[in-house]
DNA sequence: CTGCCTGCAAACTCTTTGCACGAAT
DNA sequence: ATTCGTGCAAAGAGTTTGCAGGCAG
């Protein structure tokens, strides 16, 4: 989905829940779909006031659960304090997990297709019916061990 | 495990790191074992006041990454602000999965042996070594759905 | 025009921390 | 006797919210 597309999805969906399409909302759209990786709130908070000085930390944080909620954007609390957000290119409801680098704080994601049926499975025997999952993979990086410099260390 | 053999074994790990046997550890270790259930450090507070009025908030909260540590205690973050802890009466590095109940709030274990595997598949891809992983599934009661009322449902 | 959106700042929740006193070893 | 542990209260991080004014529809 090019970024374009994207961005008539996020006005035709706040136009079909009667929400109003506002200079701020498309500045934080923007920034986010601008960022390959994950941030967090105040990162995209940075990214956005460069598009539009005036948005607020305020209408991040109240913008971030409509394009969530849009699924414009995919919500990874990896449990650490903060959340962190993705922009979703796909736009289909691929099953990801994440791997998370304890040495370079970085999140990977890797498609985990037979996450679904294992939900299915587990649920099913408590007579429950999955919603959502998640599976999450904290690592170390071995070259890093060895070698003493991640491949991947940007910072 | 027992919970004296449990007692037994937070003892050793305090005496172990140089660490002091104090009542009020006895007492959040005692209060946490209590409980089947899984629980939030305001809950496990409470519950230890109970066995020694003098339990305050800031011990618990020192207490309760020590007794993970030891392995006594596991910690599952289900990404609701708070965190949950469930005493690990089994002693053993089991890979359990957790299954959230949307509409009851309560968090069932379930065992996911193959975890482990598919920790290992996805970050060596990566060059990465896991060190942990977490698979959680949120779900709903389907007999809450149907029949209007929850099976599990006590409160 | 009407009412949703906004920025600001204060409030909130959960957790952590500095300090002086108290208790375990 | 030493230290480490403790309670208290304040601080901290991330997020939410009440309000008065502003802008989209």
């Amino acid at each position: 989905m090019s970024i374009s597309a994207a961005r008539e999805k996020f006005r035709k969906f706040l136009a079909q829940k009667g929400l109003r399409v506002t200079n701020q909302r498309l500045a934080i759209f923007d920034a986010a779909f601008a960022q390959q990786e994950h941030f967090t709130a105040e990162q995209l908070l940075d990214r956005a006031r460069v598009l539009d000085a005036s948005v607020s930390r305020a209408t991040v944080y109240r913008t971030l659960p409509i394009m969530t909620k849009s699924a414009l954007l995919r919500e990874v609390d990896i449990g650490s304090g903060e959340k962190f957000y993705h922009a979703n290119r796909e736009g289909g409801s691929t099953q990801v997990a994440q791997v998370v680098c304890l040495d370079c704080d970085r999140i990977f994601e890797v498609s985990a297709p037979f996450m679904e049926w294992y939900g299915n499975s587990v649920s099913s025997k408590l007579g429950l019916r999955p919603v959502t999952q998640r599976l999450q993979v904290s690592a170390r990086c071995d070259t890093l061990r060895l070698t003493g410099t991640c491949p991947r260390r940007t910072s």
